[in-house]
DNA sequence: TGTACATCAGTGAACGCGCGTTCACTGATGTAC
DNA sequence: TGTACATCAGTGAACGCGCGTTCACTGATGTAC
């Protein structure tokens, strides 16, 4: 953090500093329609998070929506880094094995603020419509491409399993949220895990 | 329809039409909701679209949540009635098969108003808390083991292959309502169906 | 290097609007007698 | 059967509130000369 504030008022305002505003914006929101959702987040409530005032908002976006797409995008993005990063030490699938079993995890089910994007936002972005839903379906491109990379087989193959794949892995966080304080949740994740060996 | 309207009043409001207007409240929730969202729907819209203004609506239910409840457990005992109802002619997984084929056929993509409540609501639901968060729970239970009703094998088989099918399907029709107007939802519904089969 | 000035990121008050909810009222229902 | 009256479903205006967005303003930045 290199503004430095005097008396609660930010002094230095450099263009790195609104590079980093934009950021630390953009990251808020990520987290936070995530967590509570889009339309239950206001723009004064990312801004705060981000440590200004709403005012100052519309200095980096047209408008919410703006937003809501640019953290997607975000939020994407660092989906397909971790699936397209060098295939670490270990057996050739293990990028794709720790990508399941952390999608299936407890700790993913209550930590959606960091979580998947597609799993949190999707339901809510895509009634959105414009240029949020297309963004949408842009990054649901990306991640099932990003999974297809990490799988053996002939390209289509690896598509269409990695289509299948993301797709349970979607409906099964969605359910074991849902039933947050139920047992089933519990059990579907578990016979999801199951399914995929992890 | 037994109410009489004259000069846009109702006139007669027995205890069958209050009945019947609590039924057309549900009725309409359960439709908008899933289509246009819980939180993009009004009080007012769902009372509007049951031909009624919306100061009525606090004679039905003491709060939005309260509907909310209400039209989920609605819908999800609509899908819970198709997949309890007598075995039709053909084989005998042939309700299993019209679920499935329905579910991830397009026009359940693009009918969401008539469609899975769990898909469409239960990502919000969940966020609301609960008893909302409740109903929503218990729903998705009671939609797995309907399922599993219907598929062979032993108990405890037949419900983890419901749960793991479930939740296949939720994954599918969000991503590909998501995906509306891109390729990649047709590729996942497609690879789906293959997947069971139909 | 120093001075004058335009720029613009961020502040905080204010805007209009739609929301969930409340309430006084209307008038048909249906019960008591 | 008829009359008087309490009930209450539904109406429509009104409430307070939070939202997305706008705007006048502040003051450090950074450019022109």
């Amino acid at each position: 953090m290199s503004r430095v504030k005097i008396g609660g008022r930010v002094l230095r305002r450099t263009k790195e500093d609104k590079a980093e505003s934009h950021r630390a914006i953009v990251e808020q929101a990520a987290r936070l329609f995530r967590e509570r959702g889009i339309e239950q987040t206001s723009v004064a409530d990312v801004m705060q998070a981000a440590k200004m005032t709403h005012g100052g908002f519309y200095r980096h976006f047209q408008s919410k929506d703006e937003l809501v797409a640019a953290a997607m995008e975000s939020a994407v993005a660092e989906v397909v880094a971790e699936l397209g990063g060098e295939p670490p030490k270990g057996t050739p699938d293990a990028v794709i094995d720790r990508y399941v079993s952390t999608y299936l995890s407890e700790g993913h089910v209550k930590n959606s603020q960091i979580g998947c994007p597609i799993a949190a936002m999707a339901v809510d972005a895509g009634r959105i419509g414009g240029t949020v839903a297309a963004t949408t379906a842009h990054g649901i491109k990306r991640v099932i491409d990003a999974i297809a990379s990490q799988l053996p087989g002939s390209k289509q193959s690896a598509r269409d399993r990695a289509a299948l794949m993301f797709a349970t892995l979607v409906g099964s966080i969605v359910i074991a949220r849902a039933s947050a304080h139920s047992e089933i949740g519990k059990e579907v994740l578990a016979v999801c895990r199951k399914e995929f060996d992890v």
